[in-house]
DNA sequence: TTAACGTATGATATATTATAACATTCGAAG
DNA sequence: CTTCGAATGTTATAATATATCATACGTTAA
């Protein structure tokens, strides 16, 4: 009767699951890198060599990265890249879906799915700065039906869920 | 069937609706510094009047107020009141359940239910700024359910709705 | 063809939010 | 009394984000 971890990763409404400390890197770039490209064309919004490399730079953290993080990396190639510049690469990246803001964090993260429009709903380890994003209809719904019966109009949701993840609890870091 | 606006702000799961404009804040604040007080008197903790003092300017702000506007006003009682005086007030508050951040706003609000332990769930006006506390069990369980299918153990919660509250709807400002 | 315009980026400065680190005060415990 | 810890004072700086004006460059339309 109970959902398996396995199930519950494999579920629709978890656009990315906490990742494997084996997996591959690279290939989850590329597959970021060319979804996004489709998302542009689609949109009519170019994306440039800088937005790409910015986005870049956000998947291959593989993980909440900073924007000050991210403009250093960025001036290994471009060394007169400033402030402006990543953020208003980030807000590009924001404004087309291809990533998301993490609030609690102040930081950035790649979005697993820049197809679909969705808010965000994050778990977050403490521990290991892992994070999974869901698009849980359950919350959605459990908030919509709040905020309607208070006759409020839902524009952005933030869910931000910190905790420990399963393979932290495993590794018994909670003493 | 459906539960009218009234209903749904009586409800025990919103702690704090939004604030008719016609209401008597001072009461609130009031209100809010006896709660403040018999809470520090159960934890044993300290109800400085410093901290006393900066929870009443959030209250009296009676929306979510950033750490260097609460700074500038209790620098016209307190003159050399410097960053680290509001932070660990600050600190201090959320601490003890006194004020909760509103992450996307770097802002800060009072605690509608100190007595209560309880992540926070807001209802945030874009237009007006007016902020609703809940605590929704159906969006907890939601949250709690998802988690618990990926193994993930949930410390804290933050839920963060940005949209567009009844008045200001009804007021037309949506054009 | 070129002038006008829009989008993207460069460049400089500054605003906003938050913390580090060390000094002082003061009351309670021993 | 003195030592200790909690609270606050004080100075400096870190971390995050934006404003503003300049430049480059391709597209459009006179």
């Amino acid at each position: 009767m109970e959902k398996s971890f396995q199930d519950a990763a494999n579920d629709a409404q978890v656009i990315a699951p906490f990742q494997s400390h084996g997996h591959d890197h690279g290939q989850c770039v590329v597959e970021a890198i060319a979804a996004a490209e489709s998302r542009c064309e689609k949109d009519g919004s170019s994306f440039t060599p800088l937005r790409r490399q910015v986005l870049e730079l956000v998947w291959s953290s593989h993980g909440p990265v900073g924007a000050y993080e991210l403009l250093e990396k960025l001036r290994s190639s471009r060394r007169n890249a400033a402030p402006p510049t990543v953020y208003r690469a980030l807000d590009f990246l924001m404004e087309h879906g291809l990533i998301h803001r993490i609030e609690s964090l102040n930081a950035y993260v790649g979005c697993g799915d820049p197809a679909r429009r969705h808010g965000g709903q994050f778990l977050i380890c403490r521990d290991c700065q892992a994070v999974a994003e869901l698009d849980d209809r359950a919350i959605d719904r459990a908030v919509t039906r709040r905020a309607d019966a208070l006759g409020f109009d839902v524009q952005q949701q933030t869910v931000e869920i910190i905790g420990q993840c399963a393979d932290c609890s495993a590794r018994g870091s909670d003493d």
